[in-house]
DNA sequence: CATGAATGAGGTTTCATTCAT
DNA sequence: AATGAATGAAACCTCATTCAT
């Protein structure tokens, strides 16, 4: 047990350090001795926690790539809060921090997983979209994978501009107030 | 006469092969020998166009960064039909492929001008919007540095999701419904 | 322990081998592959013991720069043994090898330290000189810091000729009947 | 004629050009782009002129390469003097700046025709001091060829510190003085 | 004869990865 | 399981030299 749990520790260690020298350096720059400096292991002992570097890079990546999407189908009740609810768990896991979030925008755009990111959503969301469109909650007279897609734009939309921004604002705030208008913009 | 037409040609396609090679594979996987095999010349040309990599990146960066806002708030007229005009001459001057996008994006976000980009559109902006404001062609129930945010984020958004989706749609007509929808959220 | 022994094997064979290929080729000329090879190490192998080539050669440099010129003022007794006594001891320090010596003046003319080799020499050796008129050993009709600089000239005039001449004569031998002939013009 | 001339001029101005450059970063920093751009020409106008950079190289450094040693010996009169004169004649020939100087030796300390040189000048002395002997003008308790190689070294010890030393003494004046020594050392 | 764009071999340096200790 | 020395492929960049203009 407590072997096992050391060994969980020095794994998240290792994964602390590299999405701060991300942040900090960009991917490319960010060499494994660095992580294991940062992280207070050797060199070789990285690779008894990760198989190569790219499989940390992987790992590390998946944190925006919401593969919770799905749930938000199965919950009862109207549409946007629940909408709204869902956007906010999703914010709550990112990393509150503009210069790791730029380095996690900058890994996605790299890599080919990105291109599915936005079709997985858009399968999650369509449906929902549908269905408040049925309901008589959202506006019909726009296609439901159009809102889809502007609810998705506007996501995005505030996650890059807030972590381009220099500016001290929370991100939790930032994404009220944008959704808040955005929402408006949709209502039937 | 011709001397210089070949050398400011050869220049052109060293700066195309790196783009191009950048949307496939991004910034830093991309290496000055792949350039300058598709770009048709020798290893040791392409640093008598660029003294270095980074010189070559910095170029190709720049194309992102709108230098024109400025030429905005001199024009006269009603404010959203001149925001509408604005918005699509930024556009027109992106590259409309959408892996090329995702290779400037990536740029962006790990350069520190970065950073300065969001605060000089900013800076463009406000203005405009107070401007629109006092007109009552604007909401004023919201700060114009919110606005004017949003109005940023609308476009990233848009610009970000599209680069990102795998559908054939035209980035014109992307932009052109999503602001339809966000400039009816933000009239008065 | 054993570990710690075998690091400063393989330095010292980087070390000798450089020495070895500067003295065959010259400074320049001299590749960190062919060291690497030499030493029989890899290229890669070098880099962990030196950070790069310019502190390699920096280091080599230091044999030729007498650091311990200084202690020679605090020895008692009278001044030309101990004079005779100092220089052989700068001597044996020094490589007895032609090449390996041309090498290591090739490289110090070409950096700056070099130029504060005579100084620092000329500033152990002068208050020696001083002394030893005052004592009425040395001649009293040469300023001392003229006689200094004639020291310095001999030595170095010694090493350098022996290190061009292609005979198999030694170092030692050349320097002693070359300071024979100076010391009886410098005494009183 | 006028052809001839220019031809000339710019052969020259590319030796000094060169000497200049090899005197301020050393023989191996030197590249041809700079040797051309200080001469006024181009790159390609430099290998009109010499076929290689190492032509450049051994023309330059012929000048410390003394070919008229040979000339002494002709010459009539009582030994001293002769040599004396002999030297600053040499002397006059050299470049009188000290990182030219640096330069110089650097360049002949790394080439095989530096060992020659010594070899040269023994030849060209030994029967003069040997002459010098039989006149009783020259000292016999020492063998000719130890004092020949006293006098070259005497000679390459006065260059190179004073090459190496940072105050402004004249080279001429510094020779002299040596000379004064040396020649009192060595007479009968 | 002068020019300078093009060439590519060759140099230094970096770094992910392996493996003996 | 942890270490860090060794490895070598591969990156960036330099520069002597060629050659069409």
């Amino acid at each position: 047990m407590n072997r096992e749990m050391k060994k969980e520790q020095t794994r998240q260690r290792i994964k602390d350090a590299a999405l701060s020298l991300f942040a900090e350096q960009g991917y490319e720059t960010t060499t494994i001795e660095q992580v294991a400096k940062l992280a207070g292991v050797a060199k070789g002992t990285f690779f008894n926690y990760f198989a190569s570097r790219d499989e940390l890079i992987c790992e590390l990546r998946s944190v925006l790539v919401m593969n919770e999407v799905a749930k938000l189908k199965d919950k009862p009740g109207p549409l946007i809060p629940r909408m709204r609810m869902f956007i906010f768990e999703l914010v709550q896991q990112l990393p509150h921090n503009k210069s790791v979030m730029r380095a996690l925008f900058q890994g996605i755009l790299g890599s080919y997983p990105a291109l599915e990111l936005i079709e997985q959503l858009m399968e999650a969301i369509v449906p929902l979209i549908s269905h408040g469109q049925d309901n008589g909650e959202l506006r019909k007279d726009m296609p439901a994978t159009m809102i889809a897609r502007l609810t998705i734009q506007t996501y995005y939309g505030a996650l890059i501009v807030w972590s381009m921004s220099n500016e001290d604002e929370g991100l939790n705030e930032q994404i009220a107030i944008t959704f808040d208008l955005f929402f408006k913009g949709i209502a039937a």
